[in-house]
DNA sequence: CACTTGTCCTGTCATGCCGTCAGCTTACCG
DNA sequence: CGGTAAGCTGACGGCATGACAGGACAAGTG
């Protein structure tokens, strides 16, 4: 599926280029993490790559483009996330349990990918397709098994039937992913790391199940 | 408190200077709206407000310094959410009114103001205090109102001890910001507008009572 | 009315990044 | 060794940046 790589000039891409490529895209990912996005200039990729500005252009567009390859390589990880739910129970000590490892793997996934997270949620925020696209890749493998399993839980007359799946998987999604972005800001009110866990699995117990956890 | 309004080079502005400068604010925000942040250049602001790049340097540092600025304008309404949560009470049917009404004020003022507040979010989540700051301002409100309902229902013995008031408070607002700002998005998921915004006031609920709400 | 004062705006310039091209070097293959 | 394609870079026109000095303008003063 994947053709070979190629150069924004169309040739194909050997041993030494794609080495450079992704020395290239290393680079950017470590300046996203140390400098705000709108600073980020190609010459900066490339000095720190040790090589110039001209040889970034000749494998991506500008810097928006290698951002989005790097967001495509995450995505594909991200894709995994999808084991944390896959065939778990939610019912009684399990289901707290599996609120647990969802919040766990959530916000460890996000804090390993945190700038590139930073770069696609904007891109997503403002419209763009492409970074939306890449959103929903990450997020849709969480929601789609949270939804069926609200979904389940409803058919089953565990959980009101005024209740849309969707929108409150959706919503818990989102929350994950917005706590996660603003991990730190929460210290500013008190909050520490290991306080915080506990009180989100809470929620998304309480959201998927309508019940408070047994533990 | 708030001195006159300053110019770079240290005068003092009048009146057709404080005119120029809140023109140059308003295309600011307008650009934001329709282009991505990285691309917002001081020469198109000022070619849209009908001056010149030199007047905008006269007022602003650089187009961070005025993104800051119309932060702060906004920070200063967004105090206003307060009352979407004064004086409220969680029990019963108001409560149930109470969630669904912070729902709306939130999402409105979210849709209201999302342009800027994409930015102020990516500059707080890239760790920045200033943006930083101003976001706290506008979700501490809420937050502080939140986190005070759930710390007297606990102290009442409505909710369980090993709540945290505060990191409950912290999730359920980052919750409301998230979906505000990604409110597009839950259509792909299939979740219209209208079916969304009861589905985050019974999340809402939940959290902060440990129950499901009686209508 | 001329003159002064202080505010406000712009023309211009040095600097630095952008994005492109021609052309050089390197690697591979028969 | 010669041919070919991949890989890299110096150099360049173009544009945004940010600083400054000086011109335009309004308001007050004699």
């Amino acid at each position: 599926m994947t053709g070979q790589v190629r150069t924004v000039d169309g040739r194909v891409a050997g041993r030494r280029g794609q080495a450079t490529r992704q020395k290239l895209l290393d680079c950017l990912s470590e300046m996203l993490s140390s400098s705000p996005y709108r600073d980020v200039k190609v010459i900066d990729v490339a000095r720190k790559a040790g090589t110039s500005p001209a040889t970034f252009y000749q494998y991506f567009p500008d810097v928006e483009g290698a951002v989005l390859e790097i967001a495509e390589q995450m995505a594909a990880e991200g894709a995994g996330l999808t084991e944390l739910l896959e065939g778990r129970s939610w019912a009684g000590k399990s289901g707290w349990q599996t609120a647990q490892e969802l919040v766990d793997g959530f916000l460890e996934f996000w804090r390993k990918n945190d700038a590139i997270l930073r770069v696609v949620d904007l891109g997503a925020a403002e419209g763009d397709k492409r970074f939306y696209k890449i959103r929903m890749k990450i997020l849709n493998s969480v929601n789609n098994s949270l939804s069926d399993a609200i979904a389940e839980l409803q058919s089953k007359g565990r959980v009101d039937k005024d209740v849309n799946p969707a929108a409150v998987a959706g919503s818990l999604v989102a929350m994950l992913a917005a706590v996660a972005a603003h991990q730190k800001g929460f210290s500013s009110w008190g909050v520490k790391q290991a306080e915080l866990k506990p009180n989100l699995a809470l929620l998304v117990h309480l959201g998927v199940t309508g019940k408070k956890p047994s533990r």
